[in-house]
DNA sequence: TCATAAATTATAATAATTATAAAATAAGAA
DNA sequence: TTCTTATTTTATAATTATTATAATTTATGA
């Protein structure tokens, strides 16, 4: 039987425990970029007694470690994504779902300073009306 | 005596309250990128009594009439900006300030459709240590 | 001056997130 | 395998930012 065992917790020095498994599993490949109360209502029909000091606590653990990253686009709440590598967001103002936008806008992604500030983050946002929105008027 | 009256208020239909003057003025020209805490915070001192629920309401009816917009940058809360016209910002994840980048990055400006999604609001957000922060290891 | 819609205020409510402390548990040592 | 302990989870309270409500006040135009 194949070993199912997320060796990422352990690589990034966080015990495994059955929440943080669950977790992990939801966000790998996870394209919905959600929130922390979506994780928590998700892992809550594995685990109902899953508290939500878990789900932020882990979310932040991970984003420490690198293996998850933090969107800067939703005025409402924290929303997270599980691929890190740098990409465009759209951000619906109708419904709040998030796309990833793959087209390459060619940003300064490797730019280390700026007007004397250094740089960690490059982000760009586009917001508007989706694809699915504009159906419904 | 030169005449002050801000006729920006009437302009956009509403009426000329001494609370909003005053939050017009602080905004003007402000290049802080304030929240509705330091505004208020602000006006305070010239308006002892003045409520939060003001702070907020003239805000939104100034993001209404499209003469100050609105940050996503902040992860703790809401920022305005008086100049309207586009151009790229800094958040200092240290300091918490947010400076204006004068620096062309030829963003997508134009842009009205992607993916099928409408495209209203296109913002580069950068984010790091600022320059001031830096100085102090 | 007066009528009235709009604005302000005090206050309560909501929503998201963070803090605290006790109970439970993963993981390595014995 | 059992023991030990630091880590994690949970329940709960606290905090922070923002929005809603309703009574009072005020700007504005007749
Ligand atoms: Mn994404
Ligand atoms: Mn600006
Ligand atoms: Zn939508
Ligand atoms: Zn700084």
């Amino acid at each position: 039987m194949k070993d199912t065992t997320p060796i990422q917790l352990k690589e990034i020095g966080l015990k495994i425990t059955p929440q943080r498994q669950a977790i992990l599993k939801l966000l790998k490949g996870n394209e919905t970029h959600p929130s922390a109360e979506s994780i928590y209502s998700e892992i809550s029909k594995k685990f109902p007694g899953i508290s939500f000091a878990t789900v932020y606590n882990t979310l932040s653990k991970l984003i420490e470690a690198g293996e998850i990253r933090e969107l800067d686009i939703d005025p409402n709440k924290r929303r997270f994504d599980p691929c890190v590598a740098p990409h465009t967001h759209f951000y619906c103002q109708a419904c709040g779902n998030i796309f990833d936008i793959s087209h390459d806008f060619h940003l300064p992604l490797t730019i280390k300073r700026i007007d004397g500030h250094q740089v960690d983050v490059v982000q760009l946002n586009l917001k508007g009306v989706c694809k699915n929105c504009r159906k419904i008027p």
